[in-house]
DNA sequence: ATATTAATGATATATTATAACATTACAAGT
DNA sequence: ACTTGTAATGTTATAATATATCATTAATAT
């Protein structure tokens, strides 16, 4: 059998083990070309964020790390962190001062959240001319856009259902 | 004479007080249309955003509203900033947990932020089609947004020229 | 082997934000 | 004008998020 669970992400039902494992193994793969040290504590805290297809906040994660005995301490926690974001294995939303895994990996992007503010979950889009749409504003100013990041809030279709307003 | 400060705006040079006191009477007018008080600390508040178009952190409002005599705890920024921000006479810029007064009053809009990461400068930009550019996601997975901010990150004109790389 | 660099551990503290409750000002109806 | 409800502000305390710094250990390169 090939998995035991199954979650609701963004939301469509889908094989979560296969999710994990892929976006593990490719994040392993990644950092074997580019000589970047995929170490237990960094492996550990994607592991955490893709658990969960939703956002969690430094200290979440820290509780967890705490739990499987890999540090104790935030700067540990955020340092893992950075180094995922730095490399694009997760994304942190400012909106909600936390972090998700990455959906769209190898994926050159400006990612484009959907945040839904009842139950928080993030899904994440490709955002394909949001910085298009701005670059005519940045040529005539001489501004020099380097990342944008496009954070939308609302209601997701499962909160829509479960309250009436 | 009808002015003696001329700052950079964006990119642009112009009438820093007539600016200021432009969007001081519009907020007034719309607190009084709708009812809302427009109180002294809220116009403070505002008059400080103004002054600067840069985000500013509430920790540096409020030790500028100390210096005015208008309130000296945290709450106190926080809640007229809140203020602010609920009706529109200003933003929070996600990515610098950071202030800025609105560059675009009375008009309905999903704001663009270019911020640059040298100096903080926040240039607020229409984003007209960034919801837009969600929406078929948006429709496809249920997911209603209600609110989209994009916050662009790169290096403004001055400060290309100030560093080499 | 050893020098160099990168990662982690650990302590302390900075920064940002809010909860909770007391007090004052305002606005609306009588 | 009075009084009653509501909104705003004052005040204290503390929560939540994030980083600086220095010590130690591990990995990598020569």
């Amino acid at each position: 059998m090939a998995s035991e669970t199954s979650k609701s992400v963004g939301f469509e039902q889908h094989d979560h083990d296969v999710c994990l494992e892929t976006a593990i193994k490719a994040a392993e793969a990644y950092c074997d070309r580019f000589k970047l040290q995929f170490t237990p504590l960094r492996r550990k805290v994607l592991e955490i964020l893709l658990e969960e297809h939703r956002a969690l906040g430094a200290y979440a994660i820290l509780d967890l790390l705490r739990e499987s005995g890999l540090g104790s301490q935030p700067p540990v926690a955020y340092r893992a962190l950075s180094f995922l974001v730095e490399h694009g294995f997760a994304h942190k939303i400012e909106r909600l001062n936390a972090f998700v895994a990455c959906a769209l990996p190898d994926t050159l992007h400006s990612p484009a959240f959907m945040i839904c503010r009842k139950c928080d979950i993030v899904v994440e889009a490709q955002s394909p001319s949001s910085s298009f749409d701005l670059s005519a504003t940045a040529i005539a100013t001489g501004f020099d856009i380097e990342q944008t990041i496009l954070e939308a809030e609302g209601i997701c279709h499962s909160c829509v259902e479960k309250v009436p307003a």
